[in-house]
DNA sequence: CGAGAGGTTGAATAAAGTCAACAAACGTGG
DNA sequence: CCACGTTTGTTGACTTTATTCAACCTCTCG
């Protein structure tokens, strides 16, 4: 059976990647290798499967390691991938060869979806971290769903899910200042971490500045100067990849940070409070003192 | 059949819909009124749905003027819509009650998706010319998908197509400048009026420079500028609504406008070269004059 | 015909990008 | 374990791009 699946699963997957170097190559075996529905379903956050405990079901994990590629553009699609530990990122590639960062990919992430439409991927998917990766062949979930209409109706939500996030991404560019785009991406992130179990208040990211300048459509110096100026205003701490959420209310509601000429370690919270305070009333497109209020 | 067709497409619709003002009131009735399976795949371009000539499935139109809004932000959901034709918009409205354009949806365009995750329409849709859709009642719909497998799968792939639609979106917002956001812009018009069989070489906005800015991540002003300047070296013609597209080629592979300075009426040619030039060849920040290549 | 919405254009301003120098952390091989 | 080169991050000075504000024009449609 489990001979059977395996290869069921990814028919000559293994040379299906064309691989550049040696260090990105091959698949690793150690580690879990089987998930049922019920542990896939609840790590993607879907109510159904509930009368579902059968066990002639599963599913294979596969590991990957930091920088390793999981899908190239152009691959010939025919698996959905579902994170189950670990960190990725998603991008496409334009005609100059520079990468578009498109998401972060973490536990209970869904990636692939991109494939189904032209039966290859869109996008490239690289892990940041060690990751542990549960295998969804396209054809078998399809299949299945005809027995189980819960888990057709989940592939719907899931997808729906993705679009929308997609959306806010593409209100969020359209839209927003730098800084609250850095802020909204920071409040996000600790959102996710608390969801996994780990602190909302204190995390490490696993992307570099430029990484996270291109999923924000920014420059890496912005990004930099923004968590600076973050730091500065007592928002957050940083130091390198590692991030201190102090103020997550101002970071959620933060339009625009008052000018630089009114910053200072002295100003801190006042400041913090302009912040807040230019987030939440309409427009005072002025910089008022707070004296003045 | 048909009474019993109607209400159990949409139970109490009518009122479902909040209407600020009469203007923007109910349903109509007149018109095409159904549509067989067939029918909406082609519409869909979707190659499924070869055996099913099974006339008993019909999907019901339903006919909106300018203007009119299709569903609200935070409405229940219970259906998808596919319009057959016409032009509407959908939009996200922020906390502050600015409109953010999603999308343009036209002839063979499904949408409504983003409701099924919460079971909530996440967006609002509005008519930019008298439409007529077509209703897939999710619930009927999903029914239908597990006897005719053709049909879920093509569901899948719309859903992947619309999520490589934002993905595409999001990288033009994040890393293409303004001239190049609106040269693509127009050339993904054209290309959709040349599959909806109108002429790709002239046609007219529906939209208003402000939706266009919205959609683009602009403001109104430069994009209005930026078509001016399109106009100016020859790239286009442009009267209000009326687009003339003069050089394709050099719109889609644009990726920034030569300085203004070396545009005129006379160097209209040059410019045009120029454009092409400066998209198709990597980098030359620095703007060669014709004369020195 | 007149009001209002939509569109164009110019001048001034602000936001973010670019270029450049430097510092800190990382990882690899001696 | 340390020296080295490489990658990543920070910061400053300057430039470019797009926005803002404002005036004005032009259609459209009651």
């Amino acid at each position: 059976m489990t001979q059977i699946q395996i290869s069921e699963l990814r028919p000559g997957s293994t040379n299906a990647i064309q691989h550049t170097s040696s260090s990105e190559a091959g698949w690793q075996r150690q580690g879990k290798l089987w998930s049922n529905l019920k542990e896939l379903c609840d790590l993607l956050r879907i109510p159904a499967a509930p009368a579902v405990t059968d066990e002639e079901f599963l599913f294979q994990h596969v590991q990957f390691k930091t920088g390793q590629r999981i899908h190239t553009i152009g691959q010939p699609f025919d698996t959905l991938f579902i994170v189950h530990s670990g960190f990725l990122k998603t991008v496409l590639i334009d005609e100059y060869g520079n990468e578009q960062v498109l998401s972060f990919p973490m536990k209970g992430d869904l990636f692939g979806v991109d494939g189904i439409h032209t039966k290859r991927y869109s996008s490239e998917a690289v892990a940041l971290s060690n990751c542990d990766l549960i295998l969804l062949p396209f054809k078998k979930f399809t299949a299945l769903g005809r027995s189980y209409i819960e888990l057709e109706h989940a592939m719907y939500t899931v997808m729906s899910r993705e679009l929308v996030r997609e959306q806010s991404m593409v209100s969020m560019l359209g839209a927003l200042s730098a800084e609250a785009r850095v802020a909204r991406f920071l409040v996000s992130l600790s959102e996710r971490f608390a969801e996994m179990g780990y602190s909302s208040k204190l995390f490490n990211l696993r992307m570099t500045r430029h990484e996270i300048g291109s999923y924000l459509g920014l420059t890496l110096e912005t990004v930099s100067r923004t968590l600076s100026a973050f730091n500065e205003i007592g928002l957050i701490s940083v130091d390198q990849r590692s991030i201190g959420i102090k103020d997550v209310d101002s970071l959620r509601t933060l339009r625009r940070l008052p000018p630089s000429s009114s910053r200072s370690k002295a100003a801190g919270k006042r400041a913090r409070e302009a912040a807040a305070r230019t987030a939440t009333t309409e427009v005072s497109k002025e910089w008022t003192p707070i004296a003045a209020v």
